[in-house]
DNA sequence: TTGTTCCCGGTTTTT
DNA sequence: CCGGGAACAA
């Protein structure tokens, strides 16, 4: 009777009937198995984190603050449901977000239970890998083969823009990007194209908007493959039309744990309802019902007389098709129904109250920074409301930040609304601790090079003698253009660093070609990845060539490969394509042949010698050749962990990662949305002004709710600081090629002036530190605007007067730059939309290179000015006349084009300025 | 078919 | 200002 043997690894005594291995035989069973681990895996939780542990009935929400021990409780409760054999590996559900959360939680599992029996739980993995298990075993279902591939941004793209154009839509005037961004959204909200908003519909393409992805929906069957979106959203669709095989899954998942909850957007939402709330008994006394009573009735309880016996979990597998067939008949009944009731969810037929299952999800609603990507902080907030009765539990004890830093992290989000409201606290008080730093720079440069000397300083032996590693450092930036800065520093001053995010190894031209050779291999219907390396190497097939694949595949329905085999038969090409086609049709049938007989890695060698692609790098003599040939052998490397062609295609489509060469000793440069997770020591927190952090973006088109997704990267990037927090905010920054003069965020403000220390963090060089211990950032405050924020700690008294400007940084250098005002200058400071910006034209900053390297990438600006100048008011400046500018100091003017000036400066070089910036000297 | 000029846009990212 | 993509010429 057994059958669940892919649960057994864990347990050897297989006699529990599935629907109850809850029970006590199975309990006693296991307890004697992880007896010696039983004891000792709870010991070292804190109150709340074992409450979270043992709470296993019903639903429950781990409110995780950052740094309390998050993923401890998700994989203790885990290793606790095992161990008291409530659950058999295989019908624990556990979801995260990305991949690496999913590997931490297996190895960490791993540790408590042993790692053989991780191996037992299929159903630990990302949404999306979850959803292609799932898409796989029901594939007919959602009208595609189970051998499905899975596409990329990319070839989305490539896609849609193929049938925009067969619209006869101008695919300029409708990106299909836009539209490919669109469909993911419709997506993410579990929206199939009758039911996305008509306002929708008709805003893309001359409103076939709706059109238009019900033909992508259709080519994407044809092609026998899904976007990223369809992961989530046939499963879906699958359980609201065919309630039995929702059923199965409600008989099999014992336990539903969520990682990261505050991330899910809709799409994911309704997946997880579906299958944590089920029809269930009328409930009594105890909210949430218990397990095997509830999954029991689900079981026993049949709809239409359709009763179906426990199927071992093989047997399900390898029958599944039968399931296709028992469909016929069978209507998709709920398929157009919403799924959330007006409130707290639908209301199944009959009597019966939902009963949720015993679902955990733990997450932050204050570190919720996805919204942008359609997260829906709601759901957390909601999350009592969706699940009566849920159990609602409160991680607050910080483990890992100062007393100071948390005391500002706190402050600064209590300033946010609609948040459920945890404060962080923790037990360590050392006196020794650091307050957060906040610094002041006149300028991007200025700031790389303070956080540089910064990290120098830490690197150097202290009173102890303790020198921190650069490995416990980071530098958290709100945009990755911010990052340039202090790579060109870094790499002046010789220290290692690390850039987190970036291009991704499976992102690479070389290793999408490769991929797209071994994806025709892999499923000849393949045609986005044909159409990609047809012509690679180059073999004079063009435009025009490919469009008569393209067409011939349209008209006889077959894939374009077949189409390029028939034509290559032809007469109706010539010559030479005809023999180009034959040659590449010949390829791909010896190496599909091929794919049954040798294994995969050496096969995808072969591909790559015998399609000219690597002797096409070897031929070339640009610098990144021998880099792309190396990833080429890398990529082969990789593949020897996979079994098959096809099982690693699909590790490639699902787990993008870049490979990190670990060992080095290097600080971390990365965005703060990628940061979240990790802690550092020491943590540098640049570009805190207005506009860029709180970015400007944000607060345009999200208004109230985008500034506060902003105020929680701004606490994200507070609590990854164990030790040390150094803030720093520049007076000028340069954006789109202009130097643009800035105020100091106003999330600066919120920082609570207990916990923080306006000094100056010793950057004490070329005159512009900023000494003034005082504490006063001076808010720039231009032409009676008042100040949005309310009054500042941060504003300069000196400035509160002036009616017409000013922007008054307490530094010396801005001093200076004050005492050498004119009327020139302040001509030319203007408010626009709220903040004075300055306008130079700008080209190349040559100045900190001096030392040491010689050749950084340098661009050069060319001197030459071209007669194009517009509307441009005459200079009043003459050729030759002597000048100083504010940032670059005295020069002499080398030419003039209307009021933009050439200007060779002494000590900065050419430069292009405006001439309302210079004055005569 | 391929190489060059012009134009636009320029926050954050997973799968 | 800088890069990528698309229109255009050889």
């Amino acid at each position: 009777m057994s059958g669940f043997s892919e649960d057994m690894p864990f347990f050897d005594e297989p006699n529990a009937r599935p629907a109850a291995p809850s029970g006590i035989a199975a309990r006693a069973m296991a307890a004697r198995s992880t007896q010696n681990r039983a004891v000792d895996y709870l010991n070292g939780l804190n109150p709340e984190q074992r409450l979270a542990v043992e709470t296993t009935e019903g639903p429950v929400l781990v409110l995780a603050g950052a740094g309390t021990g998050k993923t401890r409780v998700l994989t203790t409760r885990i290793a606790h449901i095992l161990a008291t054999g409530r659950a058999y590996p295989s019908q624990i559900l556990a979801v995260t977000f990305t991949n690496k959360a999913a590997r931490e939680m297996k190895q960490r599992i791993g540790i408590l239970i042993g790692e053989e029996n991780v191996e037992g739980m299929p159903w630990l993995g990302t949404f999306h890998s979850i959803g292609v298990k799932l898409l796989r075993r029901h594939a007919e279902l959602a009208g595609l083969k189970s051998d499905f591939t899975i596409l990329d941004t990319d070839d989305v793209v490539r896609l849609m823009k193929q049938l925009i154009q067969a619209e006869n839509l101008d695919d300029k005037r409708w990106p299909a990007k836009q539209f490919a961004q669109m469909i993911d959204n419709w997506k993410n909200k579990g929206l199939g194209p009758d039911e996305i908003p008509e306002g929708d519909a008709r805003s893309f393409g001359n409103g076939k908007g709706r059109q238009l992805y019900k033909a992508y929906q259709e080519r994407l069957q044809t092609l026998n493959t899904c976007d990223f979106g369809d992961l989530l959203y046939h499963p879906i669709r699958i359980f609201r039309a065919y309630p039995d095989v929702l059923k199965d899954y409600h008989r099999k998942f014992k336990y539903i744990l969520v990682d990261e909850y505050q991330d899910t957007n809709t799409a994911q939402y309704m997946w997880l309802r579906l299958l944590a709330q089920r029809p269930g008994v009328p409930r009594s006394g105890s909210p949430g019902g218990r397990t095997p009573s509830a999954s029991k009735s689900t079981i026993d309880r049949t709809e239409g007389g359709r009763y179906r016996p426990p199927v071992p979990e093989e047997e399900q597998l390898v029958r599944s098709d039968e399931w296709d067939i028992s469909a016929e008949g069978r209507k998709p009944d709920r398929a157009s129904e919403p799924l959330r009731g007006p409130r707290g969810g639908p209301a199944p037929a009959g009597a019966e109250q939902p009963v949720s299952v015993n679902i955990c999800c733990v997450g932050d609603d204050d570190q919720s920074i996805y919204g942008w990507r359609g997260a829906e902080v709601d759901n957390i907030l909601r999350f009592d409301k969706d699940f009566p009765g849920a159990t609602i539990i409160r991680l607050e004890r910080n483990y890992r930040s100062t007393a100071h830093i948390l005391g500002a992290a706190s402050h600064l989000i209590a300033h946010n609304e609609g948040r459920f409201g945890k404060t962080l606290f923790t037990d360590r008080d050392d006196p020794e601790d650091d307050k957060v730093h906040v610094h002041a720079a006149w300028d991007s440069e200025e700031e790389a090079r303070a956080v540089g000397e910064t990290i120098e300083a830490y690197q150097r032996p202290d009173r102890q003698g303790n020198r921190h590693n650069l490995n416990d450092m980071a530098i958290l930036v709100r945009a990755s253009f911010q990052m340039r800065a202090f790579e060109d520093r870094f790499i002046t001053l010789g220290l290692n660093y690390r850039v987190i995010g970036g291009p991704r190894f499976y992102e690479r031209l070389e290793i999408r070609d490769a991929l797209a050779f071994f994806r025709v291999v892999a499923n000849g219907g393949d045609d986005l990845a044909f159409e990609r390396i047809v012509n690679v190497p180059k073999r004079g097939l063009g435009e025009a060539t490919i469009r008569q694949i393209h067409d011939t595949a349209r008209a006889m329905r077959i894939p374009m490969l077949e189409a390029a085999a028939t034509l290559a038969e032809s007469d109706e090409l010539k010559p030479k394509p005809r023999a180009a086609l034959r040659e590449v049709a010949a390829n791909f049938e010896r190496w599909q042949k091929a794919l049954e007989t040798t294994p995969h890695t050496e096969l995808a060698e072969t591909i790559l010698e015998e399609s000219g692609y690597t002797d096409m790098w070897k031929n070339d003599r640009s610098a990144e050749a021998p880099g792309r040939l190396e990833n080429l052998k890398e990529l082969i490397r990789s593949m020897e962990e996979y079994e098959s062609l096809r099982s690693f295609l699909e590790h490639v489509a699902l787990v993008m990662e870049a490979e990190q060469g670990e060992s080095l000793d290097a600080v971390s440069i990365m965005t703060l949305h990628s940061a979240k997770g990790l802690e550092f020591e020491t943590v540098f927190l640049p570009g805190w002004e207005e506009g860029l952090f709180p970015h400007q973006r944000a607060l345009d088109e999200g208004g109230r709710s985008g500034l506060e997704e902003e105020r929680r990267l701004a606490y994200v990037g507070l609590t990854r600081a164990k030790k040390n927090l150094h803030i720093w905010f520049v007076s000028n920054r340069l954006i789109h090629g202009l130097w643009q003069s800035t105020i100091p965020s106003r999330f600066l403000d919120e920082l609570p002036e207990t916990h923080v220390d306006v000094a100056d963090g010793g950057n004490s060089y070329g005159g512009y530190g900023n000494p003034y211990g005082g504490g006063s950032f001076a808010s720039g405050r231009g032409g009676g605007r008042q100040n949005p924020y309310g009054a500042s700690r941060f504003d300069n008294i000196g400035a509160k007067d002036q009616g017409s400007f000013s922007n008054t940084y307490a530094t010396p250098g801005w001093q200076r730059a004050q005492a050498n005002r004119t009327e020139a200058t302040d001509r030319n400071w203007g408010t626009r939309s709220g903040h004075q910006v300055e306008r130079i034209g700008y080209g190349e900053t040559d100045s900190g290179y001096g030392a040491g390297r010689t050749s950084v990438k340098g661009r050069t600006i060319e001197g030459e000015l071209v007669a194009k100048s517009v509307a441009d008011t005459p200079s009043a400046f003459k050729l030759g006349d002597r000048v100083f500018h504010q940032k670059f100091g005295n020069g002499n003017i080398a030419a003039i084009d209307g009021n933009k000036l050439t200007i060779d400066f002494d000590k900065a070089g050419q430069k292009r300025v405006l001439d309302g910036f210079v004055t005569s000297v």
